[in-house]
DNA sequence: ACAAAAAAGGGTGTTTTCCCCCTTGTTCTT
DNA sequence: AAGAACAAGGGGGAAAACACCCTTTTTTGT
């Protein structure tokens, strides 16, 4: 005789049907779990959780780049709504900022889709047991962000403003024109940038700004 | 009695081993393919092209981003070594250098990997019968590149070089010694790239790297 | 084979950038 | 009320960036 076994729910949430459709290939050949559903993104996925207030799910993956309502987006909705919810974030990416953003608004896991099945198992298994599955690589991020957080550059708004000029073919002359300064006023925003920003020339400047987004390319 | 038919044989290059697994399983989920070979990057696929010269494959399903050998190399390779390998790339983005760069290196179809599994059997079955699928939106690009051909820039390897290290901190006299070439090549190399790119400093070539993706930032 | 580009290097001079040290006033603390 | 912190501005000088015009050698097209 054999026993019923209640299988993990899972639901995948992933634009890309190629993989989605696959993997829920994969997850229903290991014994105890089941895809129970799968969504497209983000809109979709909550327009169905605010249609089952009820619904029994163990287990979210959810893909961090989605058109419509991308996983950060839908990811601050759960922690807003819907916090019990367990979310493992599955992403091709490993950029730092992303990462942070998925776990700070409450994702239990990340993995990236290079990640093999055994390890999915074993991050399946671990978030819904423990609550949470981190490999090391995520945890050092996390560390590292810690640590960064205390000594934290905050630019004043002129000093933004005298960045994005910076970041054009214009001179400082030009640059202190249009801002209605000094030159030499310019000149001192420019050395207390250099000083504070860890940098040696206007170069170094432009590509800080790039990376922080301070301007957009 | 049943009738024994020969499957397509089909070969997947992923790094993504959850989806490389997981479309494993969705391919052999359909009657006349099987998947008789996965490689995790270029390389090693590429290796066992090398050590099995007579190997019998009808398709390859080859991933643009992988670490190690990625996509358009391995194409480049595929192009040079084994023109008459029928592939099929994938990817996540419909970037249009890239799609542009696998076709010309002679992929036969472009999948972006939120095709339905009914496209992506359609598309396998038109590579192997008829010699390529392509998309509405992949012809469009290729028509555009073909009418936009005729004004482009393009930029010698030193040239590359060179403005990669204009992206630095670093003057040009280093730049020119790092280089091996003199400070006045160097001017040159500024000069000649000021009046084809129409910029007027370096700051200008910076912004221009980052926007056509000659630096990343 | 020969002209035409292109690549490499040079000279000289101007402008811009960068650096260090300085003054004046204001605001905020303690 | 003294001191700290900051915003605005300044002088002078060295180094880097930029401009313009030049020669020599190598590559390339036909």
């Amino acid at each position: 005789m054999m026993r019923t076994i209640t299988k993990h729910k899972i639901i995948i949430v992933d634009d890309h049907q190629l993989f989605s459709q696959s993997l829920q290939l994969l997850i229903n050949s290991f014994k105890d779990f089941e895809v129970i559903n799968r969504f497209e993104n983000g809109k979709v996925f909550i327009s169905h959780l605010q249609d089952n207030p009820d619904l029994e799910v163990d287990l979210i993956l959810l893909d961090v780049n989605m058109p419509v309502l991308d996983g950060i987006s839908t990811m601050k909705w759960v922690k807003e709504n819907n916090p019990n919810l367990k979310v493992i974030a599955l992403s091709v990416n490993d950029d730092e900022e992303i990462i942070i953003k998925m776990i700070t608004n409450g994702a239990k896991g990340y993995l990236l889709k290079d990640t093999s099945p055994e390890i999915f198992k074993e991050a399946m298994i671990s978030v819904i047991d423990k609550g949470f599955y981190f490999t090391e690589s995520v945890s050092g991020i996390l560390v590292k962000k810690a640590n960064n957080d205390s000594k934290k550059i905050n630019l004043k708004e002129k000093e933004i403003l005298f960045i994005q000029y910076a970041c054009t073919e214009k001179t400082y002359k030009e640059i202190a024109s249009e801002m209605c300064l000094s030159p030499k006023t310019i000149d001192g925003y420019r050395e207390s940038l250099f000083d504070k920003l860890e940098i040696k020339t206007r170069i170094g400047l432009v590509l800080y700004a790039i990376k922080h987004k301070i301007v957009l390319v």
